[in-house]
DNA sequence: TCGTGTCAAGGCCCT
DNA sequence: AGGGCCTTGACACGA
């Protein structure tokens, strides 16, 4: 049993080193480098010090924020020895301390769009956590199915042909609000993908059968893997503010879901950050 | 120094 | 066909 911590301690996140591509488009390239540089530099010591934090609380599981590297497509990250180097440090101190390491590429990666220049943006967007991942020692990257429409199943089958075979057995699949945990695992039983539970997804976008019925094909599906789900709860009633995160996972949630946390490996979507990380730890040491 | 509006990308729903 | 919404923090800019 893993418990997560999302991307950031609450009150500071990655730095971008400026606002938009506009902006970036008015710099000369020895601006970007530099300002980028800078970012990059600035959010992997940030990432040491989110793992630190991990470390002394023993939740041992870390989501690493997809704007890592900045603007990525602007500038030859590769080529500076200082952002190397100091990926190699996050890679060891996660290995020393037997982090788990997750990535989670945002909205925009929708490897089933109708649109095939999004589709193939979105396997730009993939190979670039492919070369993060490699990097840090990252083993899951998980997405969601992106768009719902018509033979979306079937798009999202295909596309996985395209993925380079090393990027594919990294990859998740999450239920979301639009596509249920039941199609996600049609589609991870045709693809040999392996799918991530969302629990709070699937009171949003429940399938024919409570999620309860399909733990088991999940754990089938991890292969050797310990399987990754998410959890979270609203802030609001179903009418309003249903999808978005407070600031705890509520322990009627806990409760709710306690008996999972054995089996998977948790990641605490909510809005307190480590706050309520270690919110969850503590509800764990008490029982 | 503080507060506010803006920011690449997509999908979906409503009009 | 087009606009608002989803969600959220960093940043730029103006007061």
């Amino acid at each position: 049993m893993k418990i997560g911590l999302v991307c950031m301690l609450k009150g500071r996140g990655m730095k971008k080193g400026f606002t938009g591509i506009k902006a970036l488009e008015k710099l000369s390239q020895v601006e970007i480098d530099k300002k980028a540089c800078e970012a990059a530099l600035y959010n992997i010591d940030y990432t040491l010090e989110c793992l630190k934090w991990v470390k002394n609380h023993g939740q041992g599981m870390f989501r690493v924020s997809s704007s890592l590297i900045p603007y990525n497509e602007f500038w030859n990250w590769k080529n500076f020895d200082s952002i190397l180097e100091k990926l190699k440090i996050l890679k060891k101190f996660a290995k020393d301390n037997n982090i788990r390491l997750i990535m989670h590429p945002d909205q925009f990666t929708v490897l089933n769009s109708e649109n095939n220049e999004v589709v193939h943006n979105s396997i730009k967007i993939l190979n670039h956590h492919y070369e993060i991942s490699e990097l840090l020692g990252v083993e899951d990257i998980i997405i969601h199915v992106g768009s719902s429409k018509g033979d979306y199943k079937e798009r999202f089958i295909k596309n996985t042909k395209l993925l380079n075979k090393k990027l594919k057995a990294k990859i998740l699949l999450e239920n979301c609000h639009s596509v249920g945990i039941e199609d996600v695992i049609e589609i991870c039983e045709k693809t040999g993908i392996r799918p991530c539970l969302d629990f709070h997804h699937d009171r949003i976008k429940p399938s024919s059968q409570s999620f309860e019925n399909y733990i088991e094909k999940i754990l089938n599906l991890s292969k050797n893997k310990v399987p990754l789900a998410h959890i979270s709860s609203p802030a609001g009633d179903e009418k309003n503010s249903y999808k978005s995160h407070s600031e705890y996972i509520s322990t009627e949630d806990l409760i709710k879901f306690r008996k999972y946390f054995d089996l998977f490996d948790v990641e605490i979507e909510a809005k307190g950050k480590e706050k309520a990380v270690k919110k969850v730890v503590d509800f764990f040491k008490k029982i």
